[in-house]
RNA sequence: GCGGAUGUGGUGGAACGGCAUACACAGCGGACUUAAAAUCCGCCGGCGAAAGCUUGGGGGUUCAAAUCCCCCCAUCCGCACCA
């Protein structure tokens, strides 16, 4: 009889030989496939590892277990996102030093995550803050500004009030802090932004190459959000230039009744004295400025604006004047800030018109325009336009954006949602930005060979109440010379946010030793692009759309040889706590993995979450599910009990085991885990039935099983006595003849509903079957003194249609 | 409002358009035990007297629908005046 299952020694000791084997380190041998696997570095939180972090991390090693033992060479590396405003909130509230918090998280991180048995590289360990690390995201930095894509605008941003920091516009949910929750106010503040915009066209179109699920697709795509149409310019009496106005909808131009601008639009001061209610317009605008964007969508019901009396505009499409109105409904930040406003076809308009009783003027025919905005572009015929009468809404815009263009009054144009990064944080714990302001120079940038531009040692990490860095008081640091004319000049005192250095990590991790460039290019053309990469969905539109437009620029500037940095991205669904609310420390309902391990060891914790329903789906914890996995472990070290004399597979187990085999395979790489644990917890149970099981049959269950549960099939593979581990063995094929039955189990159905089971040898003749279904005694009463119409035989299933 | 996802036994969940409920959890019974635990072996959706009905509800396509199409309902997650 063996000893009794007891997880912590085993765990130990494969993990000290899998350490000392160096065993899971990636090769630099060219002649090797490669496969790299990546799983999002974490943040090196206080609170230590969280369950759903094995989740991720337990996919992508069971898929880089897999792949080595298909013979590739594969890179599954580790790192930490080490960064970031928790760790400095800590520092705040305890004076203690973010590097040194950081640097004792990431050793918690480190024990953690080895205990638990990944197979990371951990050779190629990197942190962001590590300045051998920032340096090069410093440098990257640089490359961007030579290039005009960082910038620095007197913008209004988005404020965090909580955590005294500006966001960037994917770093705000229902306009609050998506860290803190705190409210975010709009306040105008000088801020280095990055041209992501640039990259819009390229950020969607791209994503048509490579593999990522669709609903990553969708969110990137609808987050930049790419539309065309026309840009069309109103003449304006006393305003030469005119007013540009964005349109999707060209087709609908003898339509617009009315004009609107956003409150803050140019044309307002630039025709006061010709505004006859300046002072309402004003009072107007000031009021919009005072509304967070919360408030303002907020009030989206109700519409309101003023109209600017004594200035008109001209349709161009029929020559008739209409009024302007302003109203903070049209937002500044999209398009030219202006709109004509065709309240016929807009729910929009339809209700301003409605509220402000402007007219409305049918131009295409097919709704009731009496009861709401007809905006259907389908259906639709134009009426009421002149020279468009009669078309489809899609021909009549080509048709409009034709004439605008001979006219010479407008022309065809795409708009994106996306705006530009903001990339400036108000915050110690950060990237510096390596630049200089010099009076005589302006912006300079720290010459490379002096990055990286290290973070001053402050005792006091408190922002200042004005909203600047900690970094405002380290005067030392930021009195300098300038690097172009020797003058003075001072540094930035701004810092990156934390997706600055999360932007190229993968990169990195190709050879993260590197001291004379980031990466040798050799390296990244072998390794490149990510070949899986898993992740949460919370990151589609902000890592993930990051990293991708870094990747894109720095393919461009020729340091990558790819253009986008991974082939493949997945997701996994969220670990909610047992009683289905999510897991915090409020309520009081986290379940933390190191007491799991503890109780239960690494292998049942990763065949737990494994088994515990589809990855990508959110699922509530169950302790009751833990400890069926925990069950199905000791009943396979059982396993050992039932061993016999025999070799190989033996014929009466061919079709479990090599049907095992198959499944097992493709589940992994579909992602299935449950289903491929399910298929193993039934290869043992026919192991149970058959009363033994052979030392090759039980090698073949162990070899399947190792990439979830490593160390106890690594043990079990050495007790029963052979000598390879299963690190260094070959993935196992499956024998196709052996899933060949002699006969099958065929369900008769008559009319659709089952009325029998027979044994019938496969390959049989359709007319064969034929035969002997409709003389099945069971059969038999049930097309008695009916005709046969139709006879169905696909598979294991015949279906006799009787009339 | 728009977009995405989900809806199957007491529970977590399976099911290339082809036997709905694999695999587990919980429950029940048996063996073993002085006893319990553990283990092993069985049973185990609901309604209906039955024929049957039953995958959120209603239609449809099909020899055959949890799966495909249309219309609803519910829950969750994004986005939200983007012209």
């Amino acid at each position: 009889m063996s000893e009794h299952y007891v997880h912590l020694p085993i765990e130990e000791k494969w993990q000290k030989i899998w350490d000392d084997a160096h065993c899971f380190e990636a090769k630099d041998d060219y002649t090797m496939p490669k496969y790299y696997a990546l799983i999002e570095f974490p943040f090196p939180s206080g609170a230590g590892l969280h369950v759903g972090h094995p989740r991720s991390n337990t996919a992508l090693d069971i898929i880089s277990r897999k792949r080595r033992m298909e013979g590739y060479n594969v890179l599954f590396p580790i790192g930490y996102d080490s960064f970031g405003l928790p760790t400095e909130n800590y520092a705040i509230r305890t004076g203690i030093h973010p590097a040194k918090v950081t640097e004792h998280n990431m050793q918690v991180f480190h024990k953690q995550l080895k205990m638990l048995g990944f197979s990371f590289d951990y050779s190629r360990e990197i942190y962001t803050s590590d300045p051998e690390y920032y340096r090069w995201t410093q440098w990257i930095f640089l490359k961007l500004f030579e290039k005009g894509l960082a910038y620095k605008a007197e913008l209004p941003i988005n404020f965090c009030t909580g955590c005294k920091v500006g966001l960037a516009n994917e770093e705000v949910v229902d306009g609050c802090c998506e860290r803190c929750g705190s409210p975010v106010v709009r306040i105008v503040r000088s801020q280095w932004m990055l041209k992501i915009t640039e990259y819009a066209d390229r950020l969607i179109d791209d994503l048509d190459t490579v593999d990522f699920i669709d609903r990553v697709k969708t969110s990137q795509k609808n987050w930049i959000g790419r539309s065309t149409g026309a840009e069309v310019t109103f003449k304006i009496e006393g305003w030469p230039e005119g007013l540009r106005i964005y349109t999707t909808r060209p087709d609908t131009l003898f339509g617009a009744t009315y004009m609107v601008i956003a409150p803050e639009h140019p044309l307002v001061e630039a025709m006061a004295d010709r505004i006859k209610n300046i002072d309402a317009v004003r009072d107007y605008r000031a009021k919009a400025a005072r509304k967070s964007d919360f408030e303002r969508s907020e009030l989206a019901k109700d519409k309101t604006g003023v109209m600017l009396e004594g200035v008109t505009a001209i349709n161009p499409a029929n020559g008739k004047p209409i009024p302007i109105w302003i109203s903070d409904y049209v937002l500044m930040g999209y398009g030219t800030g202006a709109i004509m406003a065709v309240p016929a076809h807009d729910t929009r308009d339809y209700e301003f018109a409605k509220t402000m009783g402007m007219p409305i003027v049918e131009v295409v025919a097919g709704g009731d325009i009496e009861k709401e905005a007809f905006t259907d572009c389908e259906t639709g015929v134009l009426v009421n336009s002149g020279f468009l009468n009669g078309m489809q809404v899609e021909d009549a815009k080509k048709a409009m954006i034709e004439w605008l263009e001979k006219e010479g009054i407008g022309q065809k144009k795409t708009n994106f949602k996306l705006r530009d990064w903001l990339f400036s944080r108000q915050r110690y714990w950060g990237e510096p930005i390596p630049l200089v302001y010099c009076e005589h120079c302006g912006w300079v940038p720290i010459p490379e060979d002096q990055l990286p531009l290290r973070l001053p040692d402050i005792e006091d990490f408190r922002p200042a109440d004005d909203g600047s860095s900690a970094l405002a008081r380290a005067t030392d640091w930021i009195h300098t010379t300038c690097p172009k004319c020797g003058g003075p000049a001072e540094r930035e005192i701004d810092t990156m946010p934390n997706w600055a250095g999360s932007s190229w990590y993968y990169m990195r991790y190709c050879d993260p030793h590197n001291d004379k460039c980031l990466a040798d290019r050799k390296k990244l053309d072998y390794w490149l692009p990510v070949d899986w990469y898993n992740g949460g969905m919370e990151h589609t539109t902000l890592h993930l759309l990051y990293s991708r437009f870094w990747h894109k620029f720095l393919y461009d500037i020729g340091v990558v040889g790819c253009p986008e940095p991974y082939m493949k991205r997945t997701s996994h669904g969220m670990i909610l706590a047992e009683d289905g609310r999510k897991m915090s420390k409020s309520f009081g309902n986290v379940i933390n993995p190191d007491d799991l391990v503890r109780e239960y060891g690494a292998d049942t914790v990763r065949a737990y979450e494994m088994f515990i329903g589809a990855f990508d789906q959110t699922i509530p914890w169950s302790t009751a599910g833990v400890k069926g996995c925990r069950r199905f472990l000791e009943r396979v070290w059982r396993l050992q009990d039932m061993l016999n004399d025999g070799q190989g597979v033996r014929k009466e187990m061919a079709a479990s085991v090599h049907g095992c085999i198959k499944k097992v395979g493709e589940d992994y790489e579909r992602m299935k885990f449950n289903t491929a644990i399910a298929a193993m917890m039934s290869l043992v149970n026919d192991f149970y039935q058959n009363g033994s099981v052979t030392k090759d049959e039980l090698r073949t269950l162990l070899i399947l099983m190792n990439p979830v549960c490593p160390h106890i099939t690594e043990e079990m593979n050495e007790l029963i006595g052979f000598t390879t581990p299963i690190y260094a063995s070959k993935w196992p094929q499956y024998d196709e003849s052996a899933l060949v039955k002699d006969e099958i189990e065929v369900a008769v159905q008559v009319n659709g509903k089952i009325r029998a089971k027979m044994m019938l040898p496969v390959g049989m003749e359709q007319d064969a079957v034929r035969e002997l279904v409709l003389d099945n005694p069971e059969v038999k009463p049930w097309i008695e003194g009916k005709t046969v119409i139709k006879f169905i035989a696909i598979r294991n299933i015949v279906n006799v249609v009787v009339k």
